[in-house]
DNA sequence: ATGAAAGCGCTAACAT
DNA sequence: ATGTTAGCGCTTTCAT
């Protein structure tokens, strides 16, 4: 079996409050002991029972990190680097997979308060209502979203999409499509806000289409409309919305970007693989995982400081999508729906 | 405070032992008795104590998936699957990232040891000779690797090539590159034999090209030595690998499929958006992450039960990238290291 | 600086 | 069917 702290104790000839502290208050146990008890445990391959510790000590050193779909890009990124920075700080990452469903959000949370100090929820999909009942419990975080009472990290899209416009303003794009996310969706109005604002500074028309689904296919399913609507450049909800636009437009035969420009948000890995590379705004995904963890585990040094408010600066990435606009007319489809 | 077993039991007239068993032998307890403890629990919000239970049963609820890269799009299905799949057995999943490094994972399974009553092992770095020792302590499944006396799920890559290769040869492709990831990789090594095989039994030549890079930068950098090796097809080791190469090719002006077929591996998300849409090989990554916490599922249950050696089946998914072969000449190079 | 002993919240014998 | 009680492996007063 697996040694325990007895065992050291005995091995070692100190009792277990000894090896224990050890542990817990090196300084609080003589060098020669500390390091007669380091060695005996080692040799044993002793490690200290967690749950037992967190059975006293009220802390489990774990972390929950919730994200709304595992399969999506943008959460892997999250992920990665909230793990990196919990355990550089010696705790466990349990994930789980919202589906999307703010219920189900609702049961994770649930379900994982017991078994851990903090949670992490990225993009939650629960009403502002349910977000600011979590103020006790575990520490709660939150990714890509602002309640008050609660400690956030965000992304300025908002600025982000500022970039964006301007870039494509001094391109010379006067008329421009946004194809948005899903309405309710704290980013969305986010990015939308922030592109209304670049776009009467720089005297250019937005055109709001969709709510399209935030995936490839809602760029597919949108490709047509944004043709139809006589712009020159389109701004996409995000990196797979801009993908789906552009696997449609190839097949239509428009090219990219010398008939139609197309933005992404949140750069992706996927983004810069496309053909042509697809120009976008960088949201600092990894970074802000561990910028968030950060925040949690500081939050759990000291309850109770007030909850921050972690704004992570976006930044434009010119790529290969995004060109001068075409002369003064419209569209002609050499290639109507060929497969 | 967060209520114990014992306001559960005071407030519902019944011992600790009758609220314990309600939870954990419910067919022990007389009905009315665990409903009207059910009942009163749910109105003082309480939740057994995973790690008290723990402590005791010597179960933690807990599996650990340790890949070598959250990064990587291959693992983020794989992660998906073993976590809907845990969740539905009331698991909570531990997620550790091995920076694809032997040792950091050796460190890792420690670390995660005490905490989970069993482990996932995705692709593992290790050498065979550590994972041989990894026969006890907490269960072990090893994900895309196969070693005597653990349970395993793979997916058969060898086939997954066999049907690559007849897909080219009944195009007519006669001499094909192979892209090859990591020499020491296991699946690497399924994958050249399993196309060996079916080139010779196709009468085609194959010739290897690498070791490569896994990722976008390796097939970006082999792209020229493909085209100096005059074949008319190359397989890439896995998809990232022939996204890189695409790139490239579009960059050099080589035209996909009319001058060269590619074809990837694995059937991540990303070969459906390039353009042209990536032919590959599908790989179950969700289907094998949910196979393989089965596995370690069934572990737990019958720990005695001899380890089971699980392979689903990979099928190629013909897309836009392969073709028939160019005519009898080698490639002229019209767009030379443009970007 | 170290040890003895009392729990942390729960489950599992062992009673009844 | 239900209650009593002894720990699970550890940390932490309180003594020494």
């Amino acid at each position: 079996m697996a040694a325990g702290i007895y065992d050291v104790a005995r091995r070692a000839g100190v009792s277990v409050a000894t090896v224990s502290r050890s542990y817990t208050v090196p300084e609080a146990v003589r060098e020669a002991t500390r390091e007669r008890v380091l060695r005996t445990a080692a040799e044993l391959g002793y490690q200290p029972n967690r749950a037992a510790r967190g059975l006293i000590t009220g802390r489990t050193g774990n972390v929950g990190v919730i994200v709304p779909d595992l399969a999506n890009p943008y959460f892997q990124g999250v992920l990665k680097g909230a793990q990196a920075q919990a355990r550089e700080a010696d705790y466990a990452v349990f994930v789980a997979d919202g589906q999307e469903s703010a219920a189900e959000e609702e049961a994770l949370i649930g379900a994982m308060t017991k078994q851990v100090d903090g949670i992490l929820l990225c993009s939650s999909r629960l009403e502002p209502s349910a977000l600011a009942g979590l103020e006790s419990a575990p520490a709660v975080v939150l990714l890509n979203r602002r309640i008050d009472g609660l400690s956030t990290v965000t992304v300025d899209s908002g600025d982000g999409m500022r970039q964006a416009m301007a870039h494509l303003a001094e391109l010379g794009h006067r008329r421009c499509a946004f194809l948005a996310g899903p309405r309710r969706s704290w980013s969305n109005q986010q990015r939308l806000r922030g592109l209304r604002a670049a776009a009467k500074a720089a005297h250019a028309e937005i055109v709001t289409i969709g709510p399209v689904a935030p995936q490839f296919e809602g760029g597919v399913n949108a490709a047509e409309q944004v043709l139809a609507s006589d712009v020159t450049a389109v701004l996409a909800y995000n990196d797979l919305v801009a993908a789906g636009m552009l696997s449609r437009l190839a097949q239509l035969g428009v090219e990219v970007p010398a008939q139609l420009s197309v933005l992404g948000f949140d750069d992706i890995p996927l983004a810069a693989m496309l053909t042509p590379a697809l120009t976008t705004v960088s949201a600092p995904t990894v970074q802000a995982g561990a910028a968030a963890v950060d925040a949690l585990l500081s939050r759990l040094e000291q309850p109770d400081a007030p909850p921050t408010a972690q704004q992570l600066a976006a930044t434009l990435v010119v790529r290969e999508t995004t060109g001068l606009p075409r002369a003064g007319h419209s569209l002609h489809l050499t290639n109507q729906g060929a497969v």
